[in-house]
DNA sequence: ATTATATGTTAGAAAAACTGACATACAGTG
DNA sequence: CACTGTATGTCAGTTTTTCTAACATATAAT
């Protein structure tokens, strides 16, 4: 999808990042570290962020917030790569995992409308 | 108008323009020295551009290789931000000066077409 | 032949970003 | 309560990026 192409371009430095986000450079490289993220490096090693990527770093941040930790949101990534988990059909998550990820989902499934929503902000920095 | 303040967010530095014009720095700066492009500085003094800037910087790119010169392109530009010119009224520019443009802008006609579709070139990276 | 224009190149300085290490607040657990 | 793990802060030393200013040069215009 080409509309996937345009928003994945690494147009962005981290300070940007940092300012579009509200998160340290820290927190950013941390969130990279654990992979939940995989911005582009340019020659010299530099890290440049897509617009996409900044829409991920929004919605960890609001999950982080809501009580997520690091573990939680990987598989949340998961779910949301893999539509197949949804139908707990051949997924390689034990099921202890898979019901403790549900259960976190309940417990924070008002809180996590407001993360949909909050999903959508950077939408007013491209078109 | 929100859109105009979404196209003008200064998030690009200048490596990215670079890039995203096939400009040279020196030549992204000289056109900034000639007041074409008035970038965003950070504290630190880093120019930061906005994706206005951008679709400007291959406005002036392509009017230059269609052989137009600085004041030239000025003037367009000038032109741009006040339709007043088009009625040849107001205007502060002497009459030579408005022959002049004129005379380039026929003779260059088909290409500036090609230019007006060179400014879209752009879209593909927002939206 | 001279001048002006647009751009290349280089040097030295300053800002921004990188990695890695150590520090720490807070939550959860035995 | 002491201990551990998690997410983040902070600092040091290094590398990359960007800046300005100056000088060089090819081409076009006079």
């Amino acid at each position: 999808m080409s509309s996937e192409i345009r928003r994945s371009m690494p147009l962005l430095s981290i300070s940007i990042v940092m300012q579009l986000t509200d998160l340290t450079a820290r927190q950013i490289r941390y969130y990279e570290e654990h992979d939940l993220i995989q911005p582009h490096r340019t020659e010299g090693n530099r890290r440049m962020f897509s617009l996409n990527d900044v829409d991920i770093l929004l919605e960890i941040k609001d999950m982080l917030e809501q009580g997520i930790n690091m573990a939680g949101i990987k598989k949340v990534f998961d779910m949301k790569n893999d539509p197949a988990i949804q139908q707990a059909s051949k997924e390689v998550i034990s099921d202890s995992d898979l019901r403790k990820i549900l259960r976190e989902e309940m417990r924070q499934a008002q809180r996590m409308q407001k993360t949909s929503l909050r999903q959508g902000d950077l939408s007013r920095f491209y078109q």
